[in-house]
DNA sequence: GCCAACGTTGGC
DNA sequence: GCCAACGTTGGC
């Protein structure tokens, strides 16, 4: 199966790039929307590529590079009632949310801001700019992910 | 901190 | 199944 790209989104409040770079890999959990349930159950597979992008932080941007390195598989956190992610809806028998694991592979030594990418003409069709885009995990196309690493460096 | 846009919940 | 109320997201 060809490699896919995707976008992840993160407060640094809540999860960075320097916590990554740090631990090296790290499961991603605690997405709790469908439609990003539906690409990490899946699509998201061991080689594809993630755009690690900030928000609610200045500048907001893509701030590095990561690698699946697990499909998806059930996001743990939902089960445990002591988590703030806790979710009575989801069970180990039927699990309603799913995680992957990634791995650090570079952070850019600038980041690539919002206001880059909304001014690049080739990256004009990313979700990340269509209106109220509020989800987490976006797939992002080879030419788009190629775009921000080579202005990301 | 504000607030618009969005997803989810729950009463009916 | 509709839709108002609510909570969350995320740019500014």
């Amino acid at each position: 199966m060809a490699k896919k790209y995707w976008l992840f989104k993160s407060e640094p409040e809540a999860y960075s790039i320097d916590n990554l770079a740090k631990e090296r890999k790290v499961f991603w959990d605690g997405v709790r929307n469908y439609q990003a349930r539906n690409f990490l159950r899946d699509e998201i597979k061991s080689g594809d590529q993630v755009l690690f992008y900030h928000s609610n932080t200045e500048p907001t941007g893509v701030f590095g590079i990561c690698e699946v390195v697990k499909d998806g598989y059930p996001d743990h956190t939902a089960f445990d009632p002591e988590s703030h992610h806790f979710d009575p809806k989801s069970n180990p028998q039927n699990p309603a949310w799913f995680m992957v694991d990634i791995k650090f592979v570079k952070k850019f030594s600038k980041p690539v801001t919002l206001d880059e990418i909304k001014s690049n003409a080739k990256l004009q069709n990313m979700k990340l700019l269509q209106r109220g885009s509020r989800l987490s995990i976006q797939p992002v196309t080879k030419e788009e992910f190629n775009v921000i690493v080579t202005s990301g460096k």
